[in-house]
DNA sequence: CCGTAGTGGAACACTGATGTTCCATAATGG
DNA sequence: CCATTATGGAACATCAGTGTTCCACTACGG
């Protein structure tokens, strides 16, 4: 909010143009989070603008899309930054990497709803904590780097629902989250 | 398949009326399982029938759709059955009902996709053997029976999605199921 | 105060999915 | 072998979402 460009010499969104854009942006993000089949008017709708504007900036629907998903990865690749999962033990990192990732809230959604394929987040990064992991005796050697990131996924996904469903707290549901994910990857004893 | 209904009094499918629709409910499990939002077309030319044939049997999309839930949760519920969730340790009858599930295949996917909520699933049975399972100590008291159903579900979906992207073998990929749902649930020390 | 940029609304053509009707063709059972 | 039953295909009207065009309105800076 309130951020300010400095004008760039090509075509770059002046102040008006940008802030429209990121509303249409966000708007996407929620609606077509719950309904990735949502029709284009309920997301102007929720932007708070004109069905014409809308595809002023994105012509068509997949471009939307498009944008949709460089949004989500420059949003999941700053929570990955956020995260230093290069520091500390693999488990410590993993743990990191959950909560940064779980802040992210409708994005988070969203990525499970569209196709927008994990592979977005940086794959290797990750695969590279987890081998730490490993190494460290923090998580189980049994445990592939690629299982290990599906799991973080799907208790990404569980925290969400759960979240949903039950309309416990953040903070709960947080801790929930990070208890279960230390209990399944580190070794059995 | 096979099954032979002794024929009702009312308008109850003659057998090859049965075979048509059973054959088109599971082409529908696995067409929208992947596309929830595929053409009536292409169920029907999974299900290796007319368009036609499919209205005839399912007036509207609707009717299709309610038929389908209808039939995941008539599997889920055999699932459920086959796992015997009282018997046994919590922990234990949480492992055979992920068991079961996992062997539903499509039919989960189909449940992930759509909103099929998953409260379909016998929730009473679920939430009766996870408190046993914190009675008994195989479960941590500190997750709420709702979490670890939530927990399921999700680790469930992380198996699928890894046997999609990595071409696992089912049965290595259930071990790391059942490995992580252990350590997910059971208290930490 | 005027010109420009940004916008919203109405109207339109287009497309793909849907649901219906009608008819011709197997298959099935008595 | 004939009547019933189940089916597939073609044609059709309908509908919702999409993408486009055009025009009017507003805000804002020079």
């Amino acid at each position: 909010m309130g951020k300010c460009y400095s004008a760039a010499v090509t075509t770059v969104p002046t102040g008006s143009r940008a802030r429209t854009r990121q509303a249409i942006l966000d708007a996407a993000i929620e609606v077509l989070s719950r309904n990735p089949a949502a029709p284009l008017g309920d997301v102007a709708a929720a932007a708070d603008v004109g069905r014409t504007t809308l595809h002023r900036y994105f012509p068509e629907r997949s471009d939307l899309i498009a944008a949709l998903k460089e949004e989500a990865g420059r949003r999941l690749d700053q929570a990955g930054m956020r995260a230093r999962v290069e520091e500390d033990t693999g488990a410590a990192a993993l743990r990191r990497l959950c909560q940064e990732y779980f802040d992210l809230g409708d994005t988070l959604s969203l990525l499970f709803q569209e196709q927008v394929s994990f592979e977005a987040g940086c794959d290797d990064e990750v695969e590279s904590m987890v081998r730490r992991g490993h190494a460290d005796g923090s998580i189980d050697p049994e445990l592939p780097p690629v299982w290990v990131q599906s799991l973080m996924w799907s208790h990404l996904y569980a925290a969400w629902s759960y979240l949903a469903e039950t309309g416990a707290s953040r903070h709960d549901t947080l801790r929930l989250l990070l208890r279960c994910v230390e209990g399944a990857v580190r070794p059995l004893r």
